[in-house]
DNA sequence: AATTAGCACTCGTACGTATCGAGTGCTAAC
DNA sequence: GTTAGCACTCGATACGTACGAGTGCTAATT
């Protein structure tokens, strides 16, 4: 009943709860009146407005100008989603919920296995619809990363004469990932070569993920090959190395820039402008992929607020962002971004439902 | 001197360029005693007045209000594009425009051989840096549509076996393009009938365009090789024939989406929102891919003006289009999208040197 | 002591009016 | 055929007023 953790009552809670979930819907700033309605506790604009001043000495909302209602601010969101959000999870409103749920979650299920059923040689659609799904659902800009290759165990190396000077490598992964590459050698190289070649690869290689082929084990291999073969061999090493590194190359898709339209406080043109370029170019989002550790939430979901989010341009959004697991720790990100009154709850489940469904489908393969 | 085609008396037509010229410029409607001063052609602001009036009636030109100056109507773009720019290309303004051309092309070009060295199997990358070129160059939005590869020659077929029911399939075509992809069958297949299979069907389609290799061609292979070798054989055909007929899908790459933000006139949240979508789903751009024949100037740039485009939310545009190739007729498309009061020449420019170094940068390959 | 009613005050928005100036169309003079 | 001159139009800009939502504070109420 009394004070509690940053000093707030039981009731501010609740009318901070009110405000921002007001303020999410409606995007105005909220007022007294509104809130003294609106809530079940029976309280006069009033004593509303005491406390709104008090939340607003605290630093949880701010009044735009003298004579408007409030809004929250970053820290009154990062309060709202950090403590309100699990109560809701355990209330009750469920009721009306759990129907809205099912139907959305029916809905998606149905529109993945549409593009589960084009298989695995196809990841790179598949993630670019999941991308497109999250965008129409959401009402946000969406983002999505391949997830790293990194620790996939190599499956089968080969090399086939492809014409004069001309080799073809292939390298198949763990999870049917297919790397392929034509390879340009100045000498011709012998079918025998080729053979032994194959075979050394292969034994060696074989089961190692691409970081445990570490530049030392491969040109030791490059050597190694090289002695027996000669320079034409060494060649067609390098060409390997460069593949393997290469292998990783992270893709970001997105999708649904221009929900961002649809929040007049992110329309303004240079904001707007920002925001999309970073969403288009791709690269300012890789620092929104995240390494291992770095989970905040115990569920690897991770909600950047305003100022929070890593990437300069979305300094008037918010981010969430979730991981997904391919197998074995090999993680890819899914992202969202929104305006700072996004509706964080949904989004949250949404991120969760989606992540869910992408692990069944690559556990699967 | 007398009235030519149009009914556009040379005076006429000198006026005309000097309303488009400094509207391209400024963006803001041109009035009659900017021209008089503007032009070399000594007449008081009175008779432009007179010859504007004139131009409006014809329909080149139009006033948004009664007290602002003119602006081009896009038959007045249509006559500046199709008549004027020959004229300019043979004109004498040259002197200043010859240092700046080599230097951009200089350093175009510079940019380009960063890229040529990162190889053939980096096209995507390659294509998706010239569309950022290209925008940053024009300050417009740009795309790029990958080449068709339907008239690419079939150079190797290659299965593999992978283990226990898998089956890895490589298509390597001329131009060194791969396609790769694992196939699942039912049971297993012994090593002698993969063998046997990859020899028929090398024999069988080797030197074949996909083009020619049609449903009939195919479904007759598979039927033979079927009675041959039993039903797993079938089982790869089919995934051959998918994978050969899914070889050709089409990639566009676009950059620079933001760049509509530069023109006001395209800047309004909506219109935006609409251009960049479409720019985003890539889908709708597919209609400004050019077939064969319809190359409307001699070396195939297209140029739309407003309402002309196929595209929809490309009204308030322009957009002007070029076709590279690769080698055989396979053909990629090149586009800028900018506002109706783009730097035609500028652009069309830029598109011929772009598409020059595409086609030579192929041909070597 | 907490809550509430009442009220003066603030400030953003909408709207009407006045002013300004760029540019036109037209007429008459050259 | 060209140009000077002038009345006129109309968007843009600035300013003043009215309105209303919402506040903060004080005094009354429970």
């Amino acid at each position: 009943m009394a004070e509690q953790d940053d000093g707030l009552d039981e009731r501010k809670q609740q009318i901070l709860k009110a405000v921002i979930d007001t303020y999410l819907a409606t995007g105005e700033p909220v007022g007294s009146r509104t809130i003294s309605k609106y809530t079940d506790l029976k309280l006069s604009s009033a004593t509303i407005r005491n406390e709104m001043a008090d939340l607003e000495d605290m630093g949880y909302v701010i009044a735009p100008h003298t004579s408007a209602g409030r809004i929250p601010t970053d820290k009154g969101y990062r309060f709202y989603v950090d403590r309100m959000m699990q109560i809701m999870k355990e209330n009750s409103d469920q009721i009306e919920k759990k129907q809205k749920d099912l139907d959305k979650r029916e809905k998606e299920l149905d529109d993945m296995r549409k593009f589960i059923s084009s298989k695995v040689d196809k990841v790179d659609d598949l993630l670019e619809n999941v991308a497109r799904l999250l965008a129409k659902d959401t009402n946000y800009a969406s983002m999505i990363s391949t997830p790293s290759v990194k620790g996939n165990k190599l499956k089968f190396i080969q090399l086939t004469k492809l014409g004069s000077g001309k080799i073809l490598l292939v390298i198949v992964m763990d999870g049917n990932l297919i790397r392929s590459k034509v390879v340009e050698v100045s000498e011709d190289i012998t079918q025998e070569q080729i053979l032994k070649l194959n075979l050394l690869l292969n034994t060696t290689l074989n089961g190692l993920t691409l970081e445990q082929m570490n530049l030392a084990l491969l040109s030791g291999l490059e050597s190694k090959a090289g002695q027996e073969h000669g320079q034409i061999i060494r060649e067609v090493m390098q060409a390997l190395i460069e593949s393997i590194q290469n292998a990783d190359h992270l893709q970001i898709y997105t999708s649904g820039a221009t929900n961002i339209f649809k929040y007049p406080e992110l329309s303004d043109s240079t904001t707007a402008s920002e925001l999309i370029s970073t969403l288009e170019e791709k690269k300012g989002l890789t620092s929104l992929i995240k390494s291992e550790k770095d989970s905040s939430t115990e569920d690897g979901i991770t909600v950047y607020i305003g100022d929070e989010t890593p990437v300069e341009s979305m300094k008037d959004c918010s981010v969430v962002t979730a991981t997904y697991e391919l197998h074995d720790g090999m993680k890819g990100t899914i992202g969202i971004i929104g305006p700072r009154r996004m509706d964080y709850q949904k989004v949250v489940e949404t991120l969760k439902t989606i992540r869910t469904q992408l692990d069944d489908i690559f556990k699967k393969s």
